[in-house]
DNA sequence: ATTTATCTTGAAAACTTTTTCATTTATGAT
DNA sequence: ATCATAAATGAAAAAGTTTTCAAGATAAAT
């Protein structure tokens, strides 16, 4: 059962070379009585072209780079699955590179990258800086490799595709909602770190905010649970608060919990929302009001996207959003 | 900045192909001197060796593949941060299978990642069965490609190498914890779906159950949340329970939301613990006590073992247990 | 100074495909 | 039947490395 090779097939269909590899790739062009045969033949010895050899003599790997931030993050994750049964419908093979590690610079991973002849590069990150976006236009342009964004975008740069939701209107909507409840002094809790979607949710936020005459306040807080939790409860003594909106899903129960320390009643005194829809939100007691995305889809959506550049179609829309929904639950009223 | 190939680097070094790929690959047998000149010409150049070529020639792709059911899972997630960390340092690749899909066969996928070429399998499924592990085995045994299997492992075989953690013992502290509070009737709520681990933190309970003279009672219940609350509800009006082990965090958590819609007291009357330590823990009200298990250093753990395997290396230990520990937080006295 | 051993290097083969180009075979039109 | 065209096939080149083998250069030993 070790491996064999293109000759063993053409040794026993009686073909050359040439018809055994026009039998796998372009099936049409050898007579149909020919191919069963090496078809047959391949069946039988379990053959399986070297990936290697095909790229070398191809010039193409059928292989993608995913690159992630960090897998830990569970929207991240579920992209994941979205991008895998995507790529395997269109026979990609999926690299994975997660960034982070302090050992490598982005720069030398994206080198790592091209280095393994990658077909297409799929960039997983809602935060992404002008240093990184040049480099991937470089990437796209000098290696005319084909790149895209998911779950997040560069403003004003159609240059670079990418699909994401429209996390400003979502924002908005999501803060109308809460208005529209009779909430004044709603919050929004941000990260310090900045992200473009949490900009843009910001932003959603704040001209809701404006639109009702309310003045827009925005608290910025770290990830971590325990530091939230302090930040928080020292939050609550100083201020009146009838609404907030959390950027993540995690940071919204981590503020419910504290709130209910302090005794107050949600959804009555205290509307909460969150971002995502993920897990978390449908495990919290009382379940969470937020904002779907619709995770799975985003990476389904960017990498089937990524299969058409690959292959060099026209596409119509470079900035791809996806349709979000508010999910009502136990948080609002 | 196209993309430069031994040749334009022995030509710009004046040396040959072979001395170039020497520079990399083994510089003790180039003289300094030459080693230095090729190496800055690759520096100047930008030259990556095709990964193709290199492939084909060497018979090695320094790339393994990381087989997973389902990016969903939180603890899959965050083993392939350590399995991406140690990777990064052994300079291997990794190439992702996510399986699950009903477009393919395992075996299929398996037959894929042959075709690929890789160096190793990483497979990380906490549910084995004979089926899989003899493919498993056949891959190991007629490829000569390492496999290591990651959190699960494949009891009365140590054929194929393991990392996971001894969850027998772990279900048998956190039983003995509960009992130790002075709890009677501790029920374990497992899953209906048959996982390798499942069993084993059952025995361990069944095992603290019956040491302290008690009967040992198992619920099993679906993943879903939806599914689970109604059934979590009946449960309660059938039965008088003081403690719960959870084989997942999140269905411990699914049960303390039901618990509380019942108005029982958690931890005065109701003990309940989960398993993995995940985010969802501390997020929960009150925090959750659990066997922390460590998933990062499970995958880097197993990624280390792997490349060990690739290189040959001789190793102690074919079944590495790694340590857990008990959290007590909230949930419990 | 000569021989032997060790370094250092280059030429060429090997790795396994795909693809181009030429040739043969079959098909259709006259 | 004959010619033109299309379809099917094979031979050989090409893809970019690593590796083997042999040769040349240097160092060490006599």
């Amino acid at each position: 059962m070790s491996k064999a090779t293109i000759y063993d097939v053409a040794g026993a269909a009686r073909v050359s070379l040439a018809t055994v590899s026009r039998a796998i790739n372009n099936p049409e062009k050898v007579k149909p009585e020919t191919r069963e045969r090496v078809l047959k033949v391949i069946g039988e010895l379990g053959y399986k072209p070297n990936a290697f050899a095909r790229g070398l003599a191809s010039r193409k790997s059928t292989t993608v780079a995913v690159v992630v931030p960090d897998m830990g993050r569970a929207s991240i994750a579920e992209m994941m699955n979205g991008i895998a049964d995507i790529a395997r419908v269109y026979k990609y093979s999926i690299l994975l590179y997660i960034l982070e590690s302090e050992e490598a610079s982005e720069e030398d991973i994206l080198r790592e990258i091209i280095a393994a002849q990658v077909d297409g590069i799929l960039y997983l990150n809602d935060e992404i800086n002008e240093k990184q976006y040049d480099f991937l236009k470089t990437v796209k342009n000098s290696y005319q490799i084909p790149v895209v964004l998911t779950n997040t975008f560069y403003p004003e740069s159609d240059e670079i595709p990418s699909v994401s939701i429209d996390y400003e209107r979502a924002g908005y909507e999501i803060a109308k909602k809460l208005i529209e409840e009779g909430r004044k002094n709603i919050y929004m809790i941000s990260t310090v770190r900045k992200y473009m979607v949490n900009d843009l949710k910001e932003a959603g936020y704040t001209r809701a905010m404006k639109e009702a005459g309310f003045e827009s306040r925005i608290m910025r807080t770290s990830g971590r649970i325990s530091i939230n939790t302090e930040h928080f409860n020292e939050f609550f003594k100083d201020v009146e608060v009838d609404g907030v909106i959390a950027v993540r899903d995690s940071i919204a129960i981590s503020f419910m919990n504290v709130a209910f320390e302090n005794d107050v009643k949600i959804p009555e005194n205290l509307g909460i929302c969150g971002f995502q829809n993920t897990k978390y939100a449908r495990l919290a007691r009382p379940q969470l009001s937020c904002v779907d995305v619709p995770i799975y889809d985003m990476g389904a959506v960017g990498m089937r996207l990524l299969t058409k550049l690959m292959n060099s179609e026209v596409i119509s829309e470079k900035v791809i959003k996806l349709p979000h929904s508010i999910v009502l639950r136990k948080t609002t009223l």
